[in-house]
DNA sequence: CTGAAAGCGCTTACAG
DNA sequence: CTGAAAGCGCTTACAG
């Protein structure tokens, strides 16, 4: 800024006023400003000017996600970014792979960099300086939780109505041998999903086995063996329910390699690519990822623009998608 | 910072002693300033204090990319943030969607909040707020590009051997007939794809159609009707390269719909989701993302730590991953 | 071992 | 219409 003034042969103030696009400065120094800016390629320093600003229109909120490669967290991603980029504001993002310890040092880093605001989909209980954060009135939307903390914002799918619905399809096709695969029990949704599971097989009348509940954090490539070994064993399910992405992926594909995919119902929860060109295709329960992350980012700067409300909660309800792998019989493969 | 050295009774400077974990001060005062943090839940201004640190470690880079909701996309992010998170260091993304507009906006943004680098995947030609960046020392990393740009960094797969590998695939099982599908030619990569394909059919003596190329940006729903209407019509390719991931998974839908996936010869570039689970499995020319992002994060922070050798161009080889549908002969059609 | 001063790059009042 | 002063929250020299 001081070497555009030189250039310009003006006041330090008076570039800010021309930068800022102030009112009140003659014409002949706006160009004489504006030549140098472009001149010496000039761009305000954010952070300076943030320091001093106090209406602060928000320049960056923070994302903290479980992993970004997913396609369920980079779609919700692109939702945040698509409101926000409507407010020219940017998304400071980062995956904690489910773990607290990187979620904690997540959150600290977005602190310390005065992000406006916070979409955070926890990994596991509150942490502690999110719980700061929002005492301080940092606006804070959480997705895909239900975090033990009064009032808060917060945008998720229907878990349990949703593994409800996946689970009752499959009985209602007839299976009572029913195994189910999911995401690792620190996570809310993964939690709901399992429940909604084990509560439609006890209103059905069916015993809960143990052994027919996987649960984990895994890649595709390891659910692709689990399921396999799985269906290797002994007495082996005649439906499955995968309750999440990359468990619905190596599903596929280890019945795929198996040569099963006819024989065993399956339905999923998340949609995946290709799961109507596969053959069965996969009945699954969709959710929208970007609405959802369009409906947090949308809170979010409702918060940001002054709105103090009680804290809003959106569920999202989602049923399954008839593609063939859910409407599979147990008799067809008697 | 204020409150917490009144709170410790205590001079701020001091505070700032305990929070860098200087050495020389007692552990009594150490004590009851870090007590006054936590029960302030005090976090330092980062913005503040990268404005006067001279020695900046870096804490956030920037990345500009096409969409983060494709997968390759996600993938190359997930790959940066792994390398960045070695280093405490944030990653602040966003999609351009391959317009230039935002891509200017996007660079603007990233550099007025002074990150320490860039990764950047262009959607046209050299930018000039990137260029006058470069100019300034600010290291950048392009990727998936060749930038028109003298003595830059780079990452990218070799587009133009994996088109003619995939181009040969098809021609070497006996096809003369090939529609190619892909990318808006903005791209760098599309461009190259396109020019690897037409060469190859070049030497093989083919004629080039320009009814049987078929570009733009395009999501996987737009491209399933675009490659659908292209079977519908006379004379339809008895084999197809698709160029990017997208139009891979509306091409097998598409021909998945129509029932032809076993009668046309597919080859994709990119890899995608349970390609490996479709029937036939489709063959790919397949990339991989996450170790494009790492790599172009390393070349990164070796800059920031110095290094200021000639720019370093790394280009990653890949051929034809055989599954089925590259395999398919046009004489099993006839 | 601790503190008072100056400064990072800007903006916000307040003068001329 | 333009500028000199004070301050944002911190760090970097320099004193005590």
């Amino acid at each position: 800024m001081r070497d555009v003034a030189a250039e310009a042969g003006v006041s330090f103030k008076t570039v800010s006023r021309v930068v800022n696009g102030e009112s009140g400065v003659s014409t002949a120094l706006v160009e004489r400003v504006e030549a140098a800016v472009t001149n010496l390629g000039y761009r305000p320093d954010q952070r300076a000017r943030l320091l001093r600003r106090s209406s602060s229109v928000p320049t960056t909120i923070g994302f903290v996600l479980v992993d970004v490669a997913n396609d369920f967290f980079s779609s919700l991603l692109r939702g945040i970014e698509e409101v926000a980029m409507t407010r020219e504001c940017l998304v400071l993002a980062g995956s904690t792979d489910g773990s607290a310890e990187r979620e904690r040092q997540l959150v600290d880093a977005l602190v310390e960099r005065r992000v406006a605001g916070l979409v955070v989909v926890p990994s596991g209980p509150p942490n502690p300086t999110l719980v700061s954060e929002i005492k301080r009135g940092t606006p804070i939307v959480f997705v895909d939780t239900e975090p033990e903390l009064d009032d808060v914002d917060l945008v998720r799918s229907d878990h349990y109505a949703g593994a409800v619905d996946a689970t009752r399809h499959l009985l209602h096709h007839g299976h009572t041998e029913i195994a189910y695969f999911g995401d690792d029990l620190t996570f809310f949704s993964a939690r709901r999903r399992l429940d909604g599971f084990r509560q439609t097989l006890a209103e059905a009348g069916l015993p809960f086995t143990a052994d027919r509940v996987i649960t984990g954090s895994h890649s595709t490539d390891d659910w692709t063996e689990i399921v396999a070994h799985h269906f290797t064993g002994p007495s082996p399910p005649t439906a499955i329910f995968t309750a999440q992405n990359y468990v619905t992926l190596g599903a596929v594909r280890a019945l795929h390699r198996l040569g099963l995919r006819s024989d065993v119902a399956h339905v999923g929860f998340d949609d995946v690519d290709l799961g109507d060109a596969v053959t069965p295709g996969v009945s699954v329960v969709p959710q929208d990822p970007r609405d959802l992350g369009r409906r947090a980012a949308r809170q979010l700067f409702k918060r940001l623009d002054g709105d103090d409300g009680p804290g809003v909660h959106q569920v999202i309800e989602s049923t399954v998608i008839e593609r063939g792998s859910g409407e599979i019989r147990p008799a067809e493969i008697i």
